[in-house]
DNA sequence: CAACGCGTTCACGACTCGTTTACAGCGGCG
DNA sequence: CGCCGCTGTAAACGAGTCGTGAACGCGTTG
């Protein structure tokens, strides 16, 4: 199922790896500190690249239910991830807002 | 699992040598006064270099059973680790903490 | 028996994380 | 222009995790 791709695939983006099975998102080999939810926001996005995430599929993938309205804990995860990213790669944008829709991880930064 | 390697194999982290098959960890060829655990935590550490490894991986790879609830004896064992390490090598932090997730070694005390 | 070494458990303060709150900025629309 | 919904982000908060000195239990040694 889709589970086991999600812990055992590894995905990469520029200098980026990330290895969910190691609880772990490397540049240039070295470990990023993201927190458990950063980290599995991250893979969610990374795992579609290039899609369009809605913000409820989002939710709903790393936080294992829908979101109740008015939860904002996306959006600030989202900018926790931007914040971190942003400081060891700051040549790429990863993450790209659509508003009114949700979100969408572009691993060469366009 | 990894018995073997863990017996014979030598690890090195600066100034630190790490010798399983001799019981032995050694500072500037002086040894530093390990117990048998902290050996055991130490050298299971060091295999795995660079990679976050789980508390429950952690304890069932020193101690040979899964921790129970509760248990700390791993927190009292990285600490007391840290401390003799931190003696005889100031200059690096070789342990660190991945809150919620486990611990991870670094050679390079990065 | 007393002293010791080691592994484990306890206690409590300090810190971290996930969540919520608050407020500022932006864009669309009347 | 003012209003409104959406997003970005700093700060506050409570729950839970971690760090660590101390106490404890127990086998070993003198």
């Amino acid at each position: 199922m889709y589970e086991d791709k999600g812990r055992t695939q590894r995905y990469r983006a520029g200098r980026l790896e990330i290895r969910p099975d190691e609880h772990a998102a490397l540049v240039d080999g070295r470990p990023l500190s993201l927190t458990l939810r950063e980290l599995q926001l991250l893979t969610e996005l990374a795992s579609h690249a290039e899609r369009i995430m809605s913000r409820e599929e989002l939710y709903e993938a790393v936080w294992g239910r829908p979101p109740r309205r008015s939860d904002r804990s996306l959006d600030v995860y989202v900018s926790r991830l931007r914040s971190k990213l942003g400081d060891a790669l700051p040549e790429l944008t990863l993450i790209h807002t659509h508003t009114g829709i949700g979100y969408r991880f572009s691993p060469d930064g366009a």
